[in-house]
DNA sequence: CTTGTCCCTGTAGTATGGTACTGGGTCTAT
DNA sequence: ATAGACCCAGTACCATACTACAGGGACAAG
């Protein structure tokens, strides 16, 4: 199997070298084979699915905490099937509740962007009270 | 209409008295109303919302900066609602992207938790190339 | 009218997630 | 065999988003 060095990893997941390095400092990356010559990192090509895994749940809202966690639902040798599928099902209604947050905060953006049909300063818009109404439904509901 | 003291704030939104003032410093809260002998702060009872709503849009991946942002479509007098609608329809689209990633980490999540039945160590469980999927759907979609 | 709890401003420190720099060694193409 | 691009470890620095004082004044209950 061909090999990446760090450079190439990076460029492809469109992250610096120094992110790779500090996400396998952290232990969200595995530490890569090292050339015998030179101890240069030799990356597998799925290294950068893991860093792109990454970045994509970073900008969902997970910490490198919890994105560790996810990872590890796959890893981790001294956890049963019933711990993993335990966590997963954590990891899932976690999910749910982001995506119904999400869903709130669209649709009172929708009624916003509707309500609104480019005319005039906002102080006359009538969509003022919009955002209002999603924190009233996150907050009751 | 009854106010709330700073520490009533807080305590309701369930966050500390130096976020509230942290917010306010960075404009994310409205400078609220002072009670003239002592300088006391007195907020409306719907400050408690706010806090809350920058929050929850926290949680879910939201920088103070891009809340602030979401929070001025509906006071800055600047700006006409043609401007208002414009980035409105963006934060929807971003929204929307958010929302299609977190169905797709749920969805690895769900084929995960199904196939492993809770029976024997991690390493014999079907699942491990789950979220492996989940990262080729992310990359290719 | 004092005691404990709250609030004020201002400044300093912390955790997270990187980013940059220093002083090297390595690799590749000419 | 040497120039330019790459990599190494280690450390320092940065922005974001808080969090914790310090030193003082305000308020409410007994």
């Amino acid at each position: 199997m061909e090999t990446l060095t760090i450079g190439q990893v990076a460029k492809r997941a469109a992250v610096g070298i120094e992110t790779i390095r500090f996400y396998e400092r952290e232990g969200l990356i595995d530490e890569p084979q090292r050339r015998a010559s030179s101890g240069y990192r030799q990356y597998p090509p799925k290294a950068v699915r893991r860093v792109l895994f990454i970045r994509h749940a970073k900008v969902l809202g997970f910490t490198l905490k919890e994105i560790k966690e996810l990872l590890q639902l796959r890893v981790d040798p001294g956890s049963t099937c019933a711990d993993v599928r335990k966590q997963a099902k954590d990891k899932i209604a976690d999910i749910e509740q982001r995506i119904a947050s999400l869903k709130r905060m669209k649709d009172a953006l929708d009624r916003l962007a509707k309500k609104c049909r480019g005319r005039g300063p906002t102080a006359e818009c009538p969509i003022l009270e919009e955002l209002d109404r999603w924190e009233d439904a996150h907050v009751n509901g």
